[in-house]
DNA sequence: CTTACTTCCGTAGTTCAGTACGGAGTCAAG
DNA sequence: CTTGACTCCGTACTGAACTACGGAAGTAAG
C-alpha cells in the first residue's frame, strides 16, 4: 500500500482542498504541487496526500508566508538534501518564532482592549501600536 | 506639549520608518496615515508618532495583515467609537488566536525537523503538512 | 538670484497570487 | 454515438500593494 488511492479528478480534489481549479493548475506551473503524469492520453488523478499539500499551502498563506516561501517548507517536508533543509528550517523556525512574539503583543494588547477600554472613561487611546516592533 | 516635534520632511519620514516616499504617500491615500495639513503653501511635517505607526503597519503585514485589516486595527487604537471598536477588537482577537495556535503547530514541527531529520537515518519525510490543520 | 535638491500630485507600470476564458480533447449516461 | 460535463492548456485579465515617472512648485546653499 503506497500511492494507489489517486482517486480525484482535478475538479473533484479543488472541491476537496476549498480552492478553484485555477488555483491548482496555478500551483502546478509554480512546482507547488506534483502534476502526476496522465496514464495514457487522459485525465490526471490525486489523492488525499495532494488535499493536505494544498490546505498546508493556504494555511502557511495565511500566516504571512509567501509562496515562494511556502515552496521552501514544502521542500523540508520532501526530505530531499538534509543539511540544507535543517538549515531552512533554522531560519523558518527563528521567523515563525518572532512572528509568533508579535502576534502575542497583539493578542496581549487586543484582549486588555476588549476588556478595558468601554469600561474606562471616554477617550482611551491604547498603545496597540506599541505592541510591535521595529523591523 | 503635545504636537510641537513634527520634524521630518515626507522624506526623512519615510527614511526613518524603512520605507519608500511613495509608500507613504500611498498609505495616506488609503487612508492609513494622516495627511498633516502644510502650513502656509509649504510642505507637510511628520513626527515620531508617524513613524511608529508605519511600523506597526509593516509588521502587522508580516504577520498576514492585510492593508484593510489593518486599517481596523488602527482605528482601535484611535479611541474612535467604542462599541464597535470593541467588537472588532474581538473579532481581531479571535483571528489572533488562530494565528496563534496555526504558528505554535508549524513551530513544534519546525524544531522537530531541525533535531531529528538528519539524526536519523536517510529518507525522512516528517508530517510538517500534518501541522496545520484544515482552513 | 541661481542652482540643485525635495516635495507635491496625478497617472502609469510592476509583482504576486490568483481568476477567467476559449477552444480542443476526454469521458460517462442515455 | 451523441450530448453534456469535465479536463487540458495557453493566454489574458484582476485586485492588492506597491513603485516609478514627470512636470510644476517649494527650499536651502552658495
Amino acid at each position: 500500500m503506497d500511492k494507489a488511492v489517486e482517486n480525484f479528478t482535478i475538479g473533484a480534489f479543488a472541491e476537496a482542498a476549498g480552492v478553484n481549479v485555477e488555483t491548482i493548475r496555478f500551483y502546478q506551473r509554480k512546482g507547488l504541487l506534483p502534476e502526476p503524469d496522465k496514464p495514457q492520453g487522459s485525465v490526471r488523478r490525486y489523492g488525499e496526500g495532494d488535499v493536505a499539500r494544498v490546505r498546508f499551502i493556504k494555511s502557511a498563506q495565511r500566516l504571512g508566508f509567501s509562496l515562494d516561501e511556502v515552496a521552501g517548507l514544502l521542500r523540508l517536508d520532501d526530505g530531499t538534501h538534509c543539511d540544507e533543509a535543517r538549515d531552512l528550517a533554522e531560519h523558518k523556525l527563528a521567523d515563525v518564532r518572532s512572528k509568533l512574539a508579535d502576534l502575542r503583543r497583539i493578542e496581549h494588547v487586543l484582549a486588555a482592549l476588549v476588556q478595558d477600554c468601554c469600561a474606562s472613561h471616554g477617550n482611551v487611546s491604547c498603545p496597540l501600536i506599541g505592541a510591535l516592533r521595529a523591523p
